[in-house]
DNA sequence: GTAGATGCAAAGTATTTGCGACAAG
DNA sequence: CTTGTCGCAAATACTTTGCATCTAC
């Protein structure tokens, strides 16, 4: 099975690169959040030759074409992640980082309530919910 | 009436600069979410000689002490507001950029149960909509 | 073959910081 | 007085870009 970004690309009519090929490769094994640099050093080391600067046309290219999310926590530089057909929102672990995707219905519902309330029809949200790990 | 931002920085021990005032004037009179340009554009006109740098060390020390927010809205720079008991969301026009604030308890109330569901006590959180005006 | 991609280094933005002069409490 | 703040310019962090070369299609 070819990698899901690939058959996007194409999908898409991006121009697959070797570098591309890469960086997609490399953002579909990570299931954590990385940002430019976690990024640049694990496409490092797989080809130490592609340039900073070809990770962050990339991450931009992708997003663009719906490939990849963008995310600008509060307080650390902007994530990404592999978008995929479920949407989802965060939560994010204050002490640690860590980050929990999450699905709810009910909210999703209310916000494009809000909205129409408003007299907006709703194109995009963001909600990002920042907690501390309760002990157990 | 003293500007509830100087009262703030009293209560919290925050020394109270003639630049500090200004700026603090400033905030309290802006409804829109200023950045740290649009300030400075503001702040200067009334005394010529803040630098941005004051600018920027004032907003980031109001932030740690909770007398300004600072929000990281999709595809712009750093926006700022006055913080105020009521805490409210964002509803972002994303054709001008307009911003309507709101509030909603019934989605705070489920947020809180999300963060509960997965073992986490929430601290924080930031939920903004993306809207397009709708004729009517 | 040709349009578009890459690497490199230089240029942009946005923000922070070292330092001597200065002002608030 | 003394500690913290200010203005300035230099430094930093992150991201974009011009250009000559190279590569996917």
């Amino acid at each position: 099975m070819p990698i899901s970004i690939e058959k996007k690309c194409k999908d898409k009519g991006v121009k697959l690169t070797e570098q591309r090929k890469i960086i997609a490769k490399v953002m579909s094994e990570s299931n954590d959040h990385p940002n430019v640099d976690d990024l640049y050093v694990r496409v490092s080391k797989i080809d130490s030759k592609i340039s900073i600067a070809t990770v962050y046309r990339t991450v931009k290219l992708f997003q663009e074409s719906g490939i990849l999310a963008k995310h600008d926590f509060k307080g650390s530089k902007a994530r990404y992640e592999e978008l995929n057909e479920g949407h989802h929102d965060h939560l994010i672990d204050v002490k640690t980082g860590e980050i929990i995707e999450f699905v709810d219905n009910e909210i999703e519902d209310l916000q494009k309530k809000v909205a129409e309330k408003y007299g907006y029809e709703l194109v995009d949200h963001k909600l990002e919910l920042y907690g501390i790990k309760k002990k157990s």
